[in-house]
DNA sequence: GATGAATGAGTGTTCATTCAT
DNA sequence: TATGAATGAACACTCATTCAT
């Protein structure tokens, strides 16, 4: 399994560092290679295409981001709670990756829609998680009926927008310390008034 | 002046046409003039470059955005109605013109960091209409004291969320009657309890 | 009779103008039409094309250049003489106009190589000046058996690099003092032991 | 180091071909390469840009050029005979490549001021090989007091106006069979009266 | 005569990918 | 496995010239 060789994970932080620092379309592959400490040649023994490797490092990055938000929402009972530490989580796993944080906010939106596509897929692992913290809300009478899909796009478009405000502004402030308003105005929305 | 002349929005308008049809990437300037219709040196007689295009479709097309949308808002007194109409009448432009919205919800955001920015600077007489809104909510006493810049993060990252969302699904249901649920939870948001 | 008009010797005036200062490579037909006072189109109501201008151009002012040197020779004896006031005068009408020096000297020799052979026709009446000088010389005995065309590839090389090199040192110093030295060097060579 | 592959010196090999074939403006970077037996972008491994190409053809051949003569100079005793082996060996070098002759007297002097300020530099070597042959000169008294430049502009004057006026004559006549009569006429402006 | 908007042909350079070693 | 030299397709922009007014 070649994903987990050293020279694997090697190339994916190395296209994170020349991504974040050279931007999305000056990361070419003889860069990436070069830190790496790879040659040109290499990559393709590791990935299909110039692709493939960046679906790799948002499906790699992506994977650790569900693993450690599943990881806290474990220890929490109420779906409130378990969305705030959700939205707590992914402002502190970019906040201390500012590399990362300029990649998926930024730079990985120019890539081609085909790519995007699939990176769109990598992301229903997370976007499944916020469904399920919804509907065990509506379950347990935390949250009146909402419409599911639209409550999703409200915390996700919510916290990504915030989160890239926060790389343009070259994340001058902390970032962390939004979590529990912004939580709170996506919590009102759900306890509010019934929406349907 | 440039602006006025038949052949400058006839530009824009095959760029949106060849962008939403072909993608960002393969809209060259060739295809965009044969689509309008002129030689491709007739291109820059109107537009100093092709990133110089993309910036005029976008302020074109977003004045009229903020236009309409100023116009609706205008009829309405409380600040609840007047983000409903925003959100409506967002949707409508946008469902009315699915080119349109294929350009600003996919295409447009694979420009580089340069461009976005520049897209950005477009975007913020919206934004202020947003703001304004969320002043005059709070000032009459509709919403509770909020954080304007997040609650407008969250007006704009819900909403286009959404719309992104449904251009992903090909548009395949009817986005304006979302307007009325996505109303309602971004106004729990804000007048339920106090965020600060 | 076009060369008659006013506007020939302006579009002309504006030509070597413009050269001069933006360089042969960027002295476009616009920016000549822009510095004569005249649309681009009226450009064509006098000159063929581009090229045109350009052999004009040098028609015009090395006419000049002949009548001149024809006047001063004319009122000299010896061909001793004759030589010295080509050298003298050819330097000062050069000297006394910059913008002409810097076209003759460095921007039309970019010009390719049917233009160049073309303003070489153009040249043939200087040269054939300088012919009969060194004729004259060698019958009245004063300079000894020559090839002519060597002896007068001789003079207009050691002219032309000698001005070429003064254009290029941006004309710090005075040209016209070096005529004597320059005369006496070539004199030398004419009148010296015999080359055949 | 890139100078001594092969590829380096076939591509500079094919320029000069390129450029005498097809003149200065049609030789395209394409043509070139096909011409070389490469890829286009194999170009690219070996020069910065077309420039590049064009300033290492010139500093190759020069670099040939010098070192020959600097060689068959050794030789000589007197500066008068070093100056006849200097035109000899001018004159034969580019009798020998008919295609170096061409780009170098006319083809290369359509490059724009930038290229031919550095063209210049090459050739100082050369220059300086000239004024320390007439400093030799006017040290063993062969040569009477002179002013080197002036000196030097006429012998470089000289030499280079009798090559481009062969290769205007389509090199009809033999050109080395003009050095002794150049060099005459040369060492006659030195070696004759006084000139300052 | 005079205008100037419109035309459209032409080219240097980059970089993802391959493959002989 | 690993290398890195070689490949070659693809495209924005300029500007001399025309011609309807």
């Amino acid at each position: 399994m070649k994903r987990n060789k050293p020279k694997y994970k090697q190339i994916i932080d190395a296209a994170v560092i020349v991504i974040a620092e050279n931007g999305y379309h000056q990361a070419q592959v003889s860069k990436i290679a070069k830190q790496a400490g790879v040659a040109d040649g290499t990559i393709y023994l590791y990935f299909k295409n110039k692709e493939d490797i960046l679906i790799s490092l948002f499906q790699e990055k992506m994977g650790l981001f569900v693993e450690k938000i599943e990881e806290v929402i474990a220890g929490k009972q109420k779906a409130a709670e378990k969305l705030l530490v959700m939205v707590e989580n992914h402002f502190k796993i970019l906040s201390e990756d500012h590399h990362l944080a300029i990649v998926t906010q930024l730079e990985l939106r120019q890539s081609n829609k085909d790519l995007r596509l699939k990176i769109n897929d990598v992301l229903k692992g997370y976007l499944s998680l916020m469904d399920s913290i919804l509907q065990e809300g509506i379950d347990n009478g935390e949250f009146h009926s909402l419409n599911i899909r639209l409550a999703r796009q409200m915390i996700f478009g919510t916290i990504d927008e915030t989160v890239t405000t926060w790389v343009m502004n070259e994340q001058k402030y902390d970032l962390v310390k939004q979590a529990p308003a912004v939580h709170q105005l996506l919590l009102n929305g759900f306890s509010g008034q019934n929406a349907d």
